[in-house]
DNA sequence: GTCTATGCAAAGAGTTTGCAGATGT
DNA sequence: ACATCTGCAAACTCTTTGCATAGAC
């Protein structure tokens, strides 16, 4: 339905999401990209975050504190957000039993689900250590 | 640590949440409690609400579109949202399952993990209906 | 040439906060 | 009496949007 077009902005924001693991927020993304692009805005980091979340091309993730945050890796895969720095990590599970959670929800909702998003609350490595 | 008074606006909005089970957001807690404090502001009541799942008497519910979402049932559950009407329901799980994931995931975590929040995505009995 | 994307700035939604006065213990 | 809580309003954060122009096809 929608008519895409290139623009280098765009390309800028999606290789920046696919090479970091830090789950940027969108400011964060706007910081980084305004490097390559000085005059990008705010509003066009948005604009294309959604873009790429609505076509499956990266993931926008929401926690209780502060902004959005988003993700390249498309995969299916959790996160767990660290309750001491904020940090956002990737958390590696079987496929199966991920897909084995939608169907076991299925099982005990009246109507139909199709995914499902989970966050993890803990505390990091480097977070341990500190204390 | 804080020293907790008494008091009616409170105990009003915390009693609305333990009898409705359509994970109000703020907005909609402050138009019900409105009806028994008619001067109670939208301030009192995101103090409180905030206060409560400090707490631990009620939890919140971020989800991606709108406001965050507060629930008076406190033991472990789940969440589905609906992505046709935005409606927000319990879904219940083995509390087994629910303390195992948290295990699985200590396992592949570099870390200690203490919770985890889930939240599915479909559409609920009412919507399919519709089509 | 036409249609989409951008930059800019303003507006919008949701939430928090400072303060003076009311209320609970 | 004293500490906490409230109502009010202003401020704040995050995000979206209208518009004129630049860029892609």
């Amino acid at each position: 339905m929608a008519n895409l077009k290139y623009s280098r902005q765009r390309a800028s924001i999606k290789e920046y999401l696919a090479n970091t693991t830090s789950h940027p927020t969108a400011d964060t993304v706007y910081l980084h990209v305004r490097e390559e692009f000085p005059r990008i805005s705010l509003g066009t980091v948005y604009r294309n975050l959604n873009l790429l979340a609505d076509m499956g091309e990266a993931i926008k993730i929401s926690t209780p504190n502060g902004g959005d945050r988003f993700d390249g890796r498309t995969e299916p895969h959790y996160h767990v957000v660290c309750t001491s720095c904020g940090n956002v990590f990737d958390l590696e599970l079987d496929e199966q039993h991920i897909q084995g959670i939608n169907a076991l929800a299925n099982e005990h909702f009246q109507g139909t689900i199709d995914s499902h998003t989970t966050l993890f609350y803990g505390t990091c490595k480097k977070c341990l250590e500190k204390k």
